[in-house]
Order: structure tokens, then C-alpha cells, then sequence
DNA sequence: GCAAAAGTGTTGGTCCTACACCCATGA
DNA sequence: TCATGGGTGTAGGACCAACACTTTTGC
């Protein structure tokens, strides 16, 4: 116990009615936004929608939506994925605030941005919306509101994160040729990897499976297909440091 | 340039009044809050003032503020710190959201909470306001609000972050002793370090200033004392990839 | 048989860890 | 002179980077 909760508490004033001090604060309206990647033809992606206000015509907008009253902003955002792409167990992590005053022409809104990976094969793309439509992280432009920093500020997270965890593996099918793990690495790191230090690198971590199992669509020599171990490494996530390259 | 950009826009119906559809969202109170950490006496500390709500008299909570209509959020928890410590130049990060409905008595409040990393010894702490107090952070109890939690989930990030970057001269004087920043960095991650692996590690950062100068008021022989060359440390922090401990 | 990628091991160098002794100062 | 922490160097091991050739398959 700390020494200083024996001091006394001094004379002062009480606020006892605190739902009218909270209807006292100024109220701001929430979003959250879901920067959600895939990779797919080698290259990571991005999934943006039409914005749908006339000020931004023809311009893209990530997917959100404003949180409901009671609802957790993470629950919101899981709620905007799952609406949107008909997924549900998709990796999910909150990044950063947006809280400029100007970022939304219709006046004040706070938004809070989440990164999501998802693999892009199991995601139905809800076909009818062809509103929706994944493109490419490098070159973009003709963004709406602040998302494209939204974006950028999420792929540098992404770029650091991808290096202590090994959440890519979110972004690949569930069995995949570590052909594929490294060109999606490489993709998103923006690097040349070295093949066999890499597959080291990979079975050193002791998380992939071998599934027995072979490429069959190529026009070379099929590699071997892996899981990621996603149990093992859940159990071990606390003592995981990093991944250097 | 993305080939999506040449899609046909199709015929929907835009929004044409953002203002009306910003002012039909739920809007929330928003407030921030700061974790200031400091370090004296070989421990690490947190700013705490007693709660000023009746519901919980003789809690702690931490420093924070809603923000003003118009006022970026890392505005409003700079202006906190400048308020409450009478600093300005302080390290300072978002670190999280917390956005439980019911993390607040008084109805809801979302709150983000950032990492404040100071001086101690630069800090007055405007003694008239007594109800200031710097508690250690192992075996905090009594906390107000979901403020145990916040603090807990800085402490982390700290951890973290420390270990990514020197931050932890933020928390020592000027001038400080190889030792104080071994006693500051066996605290914030709890561990013992070799003496002479962590001063290698360090004189090999390239970031220490010799001041020829040496303390004063010890008990025994009295070591060296370094500032750290804050300005060579932003100049090379893109390349920066961690400590390692 | 040729193109394309899969698969595999070794070596050298770097960096980290572990560890023990003498030194300067205040009391 | 003693107690306390300051200051230093080295040897062994772990880990990483660099690098080339053989294998398998589709065409």
C-alpha cells in the first residue's frame, strides 16, 4: 500500500450529482474507421468504398461508421467488418485517434482508426455492394476526409508491427507456400528478402505446419503448403520479442 | 494510378447536407487522460490527484480534462500537463481509447488515455494544489474510474516502447550517472542488468554527452555524469529498431 | 531440354552474455 | 582501512548474413 493514503483528505467540495457534470462536458460525434488489408496478385490491398457524400464525389473512403450509443468502439469496429464483408474472426487492432476538428466537413468528428487483416480469399466481397473495391496501398489517391493519412499512419503500424508479431499470416489462405509468405513480407515491408534465411527464419519460430500437401497451379516446381500454427502461438504470444530481418 | 479509378460511378443518390448528417450521429463526451510517469528514488511513479467526485471520495484518479470544442485531443492533454505540472516540452503519446459505456458513473464518457514520460526534479508540481500527489506504480490500489486499468495498460506500453526507444531520459535529469539510468531501466521492467553489458550497450548508442562533470553528494566514489544527446537521437530515430535488454 | 522456382548447408563475422578485478571516494 | 559503488576487458557461444548448386515440375 502506498504511503500516501494515509494523508488526510482536506475540506474541499464534493461534486455529488455526476450525470450533470458528464451533461455539463461538450459531446463530440464518433466514428471508427477500419483500415482493412489484404494481399492478393502479390501485392497489398487495401478495400475502400464510394464515399457517398456529394462533396467527395468520386472520391474513396475507408469503411465505418459512427458508434451507436452504448457500444464499444471495438465492437463497432468488428460490427463495420462484419457488415461489410460478412467476416467475423478477423484480426483487429485499434491504431490511432483523429480528433482534428476540420477533418469532417459537416462540422466536428472524432474518429478512431483500427487496422484489420483479412484473407482476402475468404471474404465473399458481398458481391452486390459494387461499391466496394480493394486497392492497391502504394499510389493511392483521391481519398475523402483525412484517409489517406488514416491510411498511411496504419501501414507504417502495420510495417513495425508484421516485424514483432507474425500476424501476416492473417492475410494468407489458410495454407499457403512460403513462396507466398515472402512475397507478402517483402510486399509489405518493401524489401528483398534473402530465401533461405527467411525460411530459417520461419521454421526457426517452430509455428508452421506441414500440411503434406502441395501447390498445384503453377507452372514450376510446386512448393510444399503450411498452416500457421495459431494455437501455439497464441500460448506463446507473451514471451514473443520480434521477428528481425 | 489505380486501374479502379476508371469505373463508372454508378447512379446513387448522394449525401448533399454533411452538416445535417453529422448533426443526426449520437454524440459522446470525450475526454483525455494523462499517465505521467515519473522516476525518483529508484521507483517509478504516477501523478495521481484525489478524485473530486463524492461517489469516489478518497480514490485516486488520474490527470485529465474533456476536450474543448475545437481542441485535438493530444491539445487537450498537452494543455492538462501544463495545467496540472506547469510543464510544456513533456514527452507525450496516445497510447489507447477506453470506451466502456459504463466506465463512467455519471453516463457515458470515452476517454484516451496518453503516456507522459518527466523530470521529476523539473516539475514544482504547484505545491499549493495538495491534492497532488506521485504514487508508485507497483501496487496501486484504490483508483477511481476504469484508471487502474489505463495506468496498467500504459505501464505496458512503457515497457514496450522503452525497450524500442531511449525514452527513458525523459524521466532523468539533465545530468545523470550511468547508474540512475540503469537503476531507472531495471525499474520500468522490472529486471536486473549487468553493469558493464548495459553501459556497453549504451556507449555503443553513440547518444551519451560526457559532461567531465561528476556527482556530488554520494557516499562513495561518485560517477560520471552524461546528458543525452536528444538532438542526434531525432536525427537518426527513422532508423531506429530497438534496445535490446 | 529448358525455364522457373523449390529446396538445402556452410562459413565468417558480429554481437551478446557471462564473468572478476582494481579504483576512487566518504566515512 | 573499510565499505560502497565506479569503472574496465575478454573469451565463448549464439545468431545472422551472405552465398551456389541440385531438384522438380510444366511446357
Amino acid at each position: 500500500m502506498n504511503d500516501i493514503d494515509s494523508i488526510a483528505v482536506p475540506e474541499t467540495t464534493l461534486i455529488k450529482d455526476v450525470h450533470k457534470l458528464v451533461a455539463s462536458y461538450p459531446r463530440v460525434p464518433i466514428t471508427v474507421d477500419c483500415v482493412i488489408f489484404g494481399f492478393d496478385e502479390n501485392e497489398l490491398k487495401v478495400l475502400l468504398i464510394r464515399s457517398d457524400l456529394e462533396i467527395y464525389k468520386d472520391k474513396w473512403s475507408l469503411l465505418g461508421d459512427f458508434a451507436a450509443d452504448n457500444e464499444e468502439l471495438t465492437d463497432a469496429a468488428y460490427r463495420v467488418l462484419q457488415q461489410r464483408t460478412g467476416m467475423t474472426n478477423v484480426y483487429l487492432e485499434e491504431v490511432k485517434t483523429f480528433s482534428n476538428p476540420h477533418r469532417h466537413p459537416g462540422g466536428r468528428v472524432l474518429t478512431v482508426a483500427y487496422c484489420s487483416l483479412l484473407n482476402i480469399e475468404h471474404h465473399q466481397l458481398k458481391r452486390m455492394d459494387n461499391e466496394l473495391h480493394w486497392h492497391k496501398v502504394q499510389g493511392l489517391t483521391n481519398m475523402a476526409f483525412d484517409h489517406k493519412e488514416i491510411i498511411d499512419e496504419c501501414y507504417h503500424w502495420l510495417q513495425k508491427r508484421i516485424m514483432e508479431h507474425p500476424l501476416g499470416f492473417n492475410l494468407l489462405p489458410d495454407k499457403f507456400s512460403l513462396r507466398e509468405l515472402q512475397n507478402l513480407y517483402e510486399a509489405i515491408l518493401n524489401v528483398k528478402l534473402d530465401r533461405r534465411n527467411f525460411r530459417k527464419k520461419f521454421f526457426a519460430m517452430d509455428l508452421l505446419i506441414d500440411t503434406g500437401e502441395y501447390e498445384d497451379d503453377v507452372p514450376h516446381r510446386p512448393g510444399r503448403l503450411y498452416k500457421f500454427d495459431f494455437k501455439k502461438y497464441e500460448c506463446s504470444k507473451r514471451k514473443w520479442s520480434g521477428i528481425d530481418f
